[in-house]
DNA sequence: CTGAAAGCGCTTACAG
DNA sequence: CTGAAAGCGCTTACAG
């Protein structure tokens, strides 16, 4: 059914290998062959097979994604950077996710790619190293880890969380709590870091009852700011891992008649849209998640064109999105348009 | 660097053949060669490459799925849903944004592939053309289209819409607003036809003014609540085409100083679970997104498997999601919860 | 049961 | 500039 270079060829009158360089580009062909083979291209409205392409040329022109789960717009954004600045290339983005992959799932996957870029998270270690060992270009989101080579591109989670209890700190608060992320995510893990580093650098002891654990969720981040507001003592402020879990702890803070930030101050991180459309319009730490999912592209197509060099780190800057829930005087309401657009 | 079939025969003193006969179970092999075939696999760390195989046999197991841009909870949960159900069979799932697509690069992409999913987006009607042309399998996200041979699998938008206002119009309102999507979307034009037919139903006459555009954006809905606001006759309830725009509408009457749902009720569509996070949570309709990605795969692949059978329309079922936006009294804090987690 | 061979649809040295 | 041929790594009738 559908047109091979053989009935190309047969059309024009030429043989394989020209039609093969008409169309790749890649070699001279006299200026009268060279339409001939066209107008039968056009004519059988021929498109080269890019399986076979891929055999010939040991290349795909494929890239690999593995996100942790595709449920919220989080990963959405990064697919959507990473396959714009894939297609901007001429390279298609296959994906994958990780929960319950098996390693033989995912290196079918990766034999099918060019190369392959890897969640943040330390449950796909055995998939780092599996395609490393392989020799596949691999970029993980997240920083270099020694001894492995594969490149990383990061948001600079440590510096955002750190502005962002700064801020809080500048509020005067002192009782400032952590809902955390999943231990799994490298991210979660470098965020409680620089919640740790603030206080300790401000003389203020950290509190156990004051770190609750979270999962990057709305739930638990009801379900941790309800214990903290159990506490006898209760948080000022409470610094959640990500925009959904602020989202269920200023749920919470309501269910518990309080104002936010009047009785208790709420600051997220991912500086997602909706975060701009709550009430009150919520603080929280800005990251690049489109362009992360651009960069790894981009990083992962250096890295296939220069194997041997030495791995490189990308870190994308943080921003600290000052709305409402810190505390900070009510914008109006034209700003807070704005700050959702930013 | 990595082995081949070739590597593997002469280690095990075999023929390609036979090799693949057992890497691929299809056929009787020899107790005894099957064992030595087998060691020579795990000892060479053998995987068939699927690039070859995908030549070979004319089938890439890998389906591509077009959604229209990779921005919201919205797709990453169709995504979610396919790429879980893909890999149950033992499929692949290629991705692309719909945006600045081009039908080269389309074609390209399906040409990977062994079937095409696309979104219900009215600009995608040439890449459907086009895959339908060529005879790729191919499933909309929409309802069947006469004159074109592809399956659609699609949420009952219109029963969920009729559901919505019906519920309005339960609790008194007369006055009911819509913001519509983009026009590009059928599931849009559903939503707003049936809009207008519960109107007409109930002898509510159709007010223009009442109807104003959005782009399934919270940025839309902040703008068209804005609009209905300054009417000399406000709406007093306004049915949004998506939940992003009902939370830009609720921030809209907050900016006003309207009380939601005292002064003015808002229901969505599409069940997110931040609606169940903001106050007041927000009454909506779901959809089973996950569930379509999924049953899109099963219908993608079941099309692969019997192309000669009539196309096929698989109409999920939508839900009413009442919390509180729309006027019912508060529910407890667990229902809120439970809400959510539904 | 097993092997030799053809075929899947390309690309690209190698000659001419 | 152009063609014949080998090669990419598989699968699967076809013989034996």
């Amino acid at each position: 059914m559908k047109a091979t270079i053989y009935d190309v060829a047969k059309r024009a009158q030429v043989s394989i290998a020209t039609v093969s360089r008409v169309v790749s580009g890649h070699a001279r062909v006299t200026e009268e062959t060279r339409a001939r083979v066209l107008e039968a291209v056009h004519e059988l409205n021929y498109r080269p097979n890019p399986v076979a392409q891929g055999l010939a040329l040991q290349s795909t022109r494929t890239l690999a994604l593995i996100i942790d789960r595709f449920d919220q717009v989080y990963p959405a954004l990064i697919v959507g950077g990473a396959e714009a600045e894939a297609r901007d290339h001429g390279y298609h983005l296959l994906v994958q996710q990780l929960s319950d992959l098996s390693v033989d799932d995912f290196l079918r996957l990766v034999a099918r790619a060019d190369g392959v870029i890897l969640s943040g998270s330390t449950s796909n270690q055995e998939f780092l190293q599996a395609a490393v060992a392989q020799g596949t270009p691999t970029v993980v989101l997240g920083h270099l880890e020694p001894g492995i080579r594969a490149d990383g591109v990061v948001a600079d989670n440590y510096g955002g969380a750190q502005a962002a209890i700064q801020h809080l700190l500048e509020h005067g608060y002192r009782r400032i709590a952590h809902i955390t992320g999943p231990d799994s995510s490298r991210h979660a893990q470098a965020r409680l870091c620089a919640y740790k580093d603030a206080l300790q650098e401000n003389n203020i002891p950290l509190r156990e009852e004051y770190l609750v654990k979270g999962t990057y969720s709305h739930e638990s981040g009801y379900a941790g700011m309800s214990r903290l507001l159990d506490l006898p003592e209760p948080p000022e402020a409470v610094f959640c891992a990500d925009d959904l879990i602020a989202l269920g702890a200023m749920l919470a803070a309501e269910a518990y008649g309080l104002d936010v930030p009047g009785q208790v101050a709420i600051v997220g991180f991912d500086g997602l849209e909706t975060g701009a459309y709550v009430n009150p319009p919520l603080t929280t730490v800005y990251q690049p998640l489109e362009e992360i999912g651009r960069v790894a592209v981009r990083t992962l197509l250096w890295r296939i064109a220069n194997p041997n060099e030495e791995p490189r780190e990308t870190v994308l800057p943080t921003r600290l999105l000052i709305r409402r829930s810190c505390g900070c005087p009510a914008a109006a309401r034209a700003a807070a348009v704005r700050g959702a657009a930013a």
